[in-house]
DNA sequence: CTGAAAGCGCTAACAC
DNA sequence: GTGTTAGCGCTTTCAG
């Protein structure tokens, strides 16, 4: 039975072993349950651990077993956007096969706090990064390099740098979503794209105007409408993109928060344009919705497992991991 | 400019200062900005650090200054779920508020996994934890009590235990729930709800009751459907109730999953029945869906609050911090 | 203003 | 099987 009530300071394993009447040592090994130590010893530390309440200060082994934590950290934007959640949500289950603990960080979309809390989690000696920077061009790929830590980026390849990298094949996906609505026999697409900065929206950005140049298409270019960053400003761009005297017959919109936005303002028209959406989302089934999707929670996953397999040792060259998208129709990309 | 090609092994605070020229001390000194260190000498010891590429090792300050941490702990469901990223969201932004990190686990809605990963927290000496427990008699409740560590709990208070808790007004959400559907004349009131075990879905069930009884209406009584824990399982379930003989009328659910879920089985229904549901989702206004609100991220931020105090050193009894809910109709609950 | 010594709690070597 | 000694990288005495 457990008598001390909680102190202050935590026991150490020093009182345990001194409870138990061996030396530090043969606590240490009893606890650990290193062979070599006789069924009795063992009990009595465990006995004595129990009654004092000791927990291991994994801080101090590990400062001891050579300074680094079991902790990987991510970096990404607000985790109340389901893009950055679904991607923290795959990586830690991935990472707590192995033992490892998530540390989520937001870096709010700047530059300067990534970097800050970068340092601060290298500092913690964390094993490794995941990061979906705020910006393609951002501090934080330099300093990637400066780091004696394994980085892997997420859906934003850093610019001028070989690393590891798990990507959506952002490209792919635009192009599916550009020759869709090209088939539906639309002409004025109009193009709704959130910060241009971070590559994954320049290659959506521009593999979806490589489809209309190939159609011999350029209906679309007066409706390009980009660094539309969030869901309040979707839906104003929108409504005026409707408002045109001429206006487009079909919408294609890059991310989540902005076909969200893009259905607010889409909401009582008595014909809304055709909409496709990148990145699929939830209800969109129940709202009809034709996306591009892919998996989420798998980008997450894949980049915790490059993660884990260079704490394991893999020293080769980075590798790159894409994963695909597949166009799921149904319906408002197919008025 | 830095020389160094990154080392295997980070350089120590000794290196530096050797290469400054100065003892440990004064390197020491000199890079955490303390006083009496005179100009030129900060200025050598910051070069040989920028040299060498050092980082401080967190690690060890923090066995040297205590044995505890700057982390933060978060146990709760899949932050695939919108819900519980919502709160680690606001627990993020406000512990980075005061230096703070979060780090965030799953516990798979097991109770078996959450004492391992508390247990994994604890060791790695977290100061405080925020919990949203799998289920209220779980024995994280119990061992909350032994470690010495703050524990807020979230959502779901602890059984028999005065604890630092964040709630939702769920009582008040499901009585307004209840007598919205009520005072829109109906009578055969179907409810669906999770898991039993959790506090919150108890409080929100039994309030839906009383309001209930105390309306005199008795009809609701066969549409009782709990311990759905998924939007899947909603879907069939709501599916099931509209397939009687003598359907109910109205609809409330319990949990943003099981509204999900529940607009799937409502879907192209000539007469969809009147529903409201418990938590605000993305869309919602969209689709129309009439809801008991609340503020997701002020539940993380309150939490966070409540547990940055304790760490500051606040020693008083355990407080309880309630979060409003406010209707909002859209339109489902109003037929 | 600067330095030497001690030690946070633990584990790795090497005795016994 | 068990104990002793050292030391991870840092900060905290306490002397200069």
């Amino acid at each position: 039975m457990p008598v001390d009530e909680s102190p202050a300071r935590p026991p150490t394993l020093n009182e345990v072993a001194a409870r138990a009447g061996v030396s530090l040592k043969t606590a240490s090994r009893a606890l650990n349950g290193e062979p070599y130590v006789s069924g009795a010893t063992e009990r009595r530390v465990r006995q004595a651990a129990d009654e004092l309440g000791y927990r291991l200060n994994g801080l101090a082994r590990e400062l001891r077993t050579g300074g680094t934590s079991a902790l990987v950290g991510l970096i990404s934007g607000d985790l109340a956007n389901p893009f950055y959640s679904a991607v923290a949500s795959g990586a830690e289950r991935e990472l707590r096969r192995h033992g490892l603990l998530l540390i989520t960080v937001n870096n709010d979309e700047d530059s300067a706090l990534e970097s800050s809390l970068l340092s601060a989690l290298v500092e913690r000696r964390v094993r490794a990064l995941l990061v979906i920077p705020s910006s393609g061009g951002s501090p934080i790929a330099v300093g990637a390099k400066a780091h004696n830590v394994p980085f892997v980026f997420v859906d934003r390849p850093p610019v001028g740098l070989a690393a590891d990298s798990v990507l959506i094949d952002n490209a792919g996906g635009a192009r599916a979503a550009a020759e869709h609505l090209l088939a539906g026999g639309h002409r004025r697409i109009a193009l709704v794209a959130d910060l241009v900065r971070t590559a994954s929206q320049q290659a959506r950005i521009s593999a979806f105007g490589a489809a209309m140049r190939a159609a011999g298409n350029p209906d679309w270019e007066p409706y390009v409408r980009t660094d539309v960053h969030d869901a309040a400003t979707a839906t104003r761009v929108v409504g005026e993109l409707l408002a045109l005297p001429e206006p487009p017959t079909a919408l294609f919109t890059t991310n989540n928060q902005l076909t969200i936005g893009a259905l607010r303002a889409l909401r009582g028209h008595r014909h809304p344009p055709a909409l496709v959406g990148f990145d699929d989302f939830e209800l969109a089934d129940v709202v009809g919705v034709t996306v591009v999707a892919h998996d989420m929670v798998e980008l997450g996953r894949a980049a915790a497992r490059l993660a884990q397999e260079r704490i394991a040792g893999y020293a080769g060259p980075p590798r790159t991991v894409v994963i695909p998208t597949t166009l799921i129709p149904r319906g408002s990309g197919e008025r």
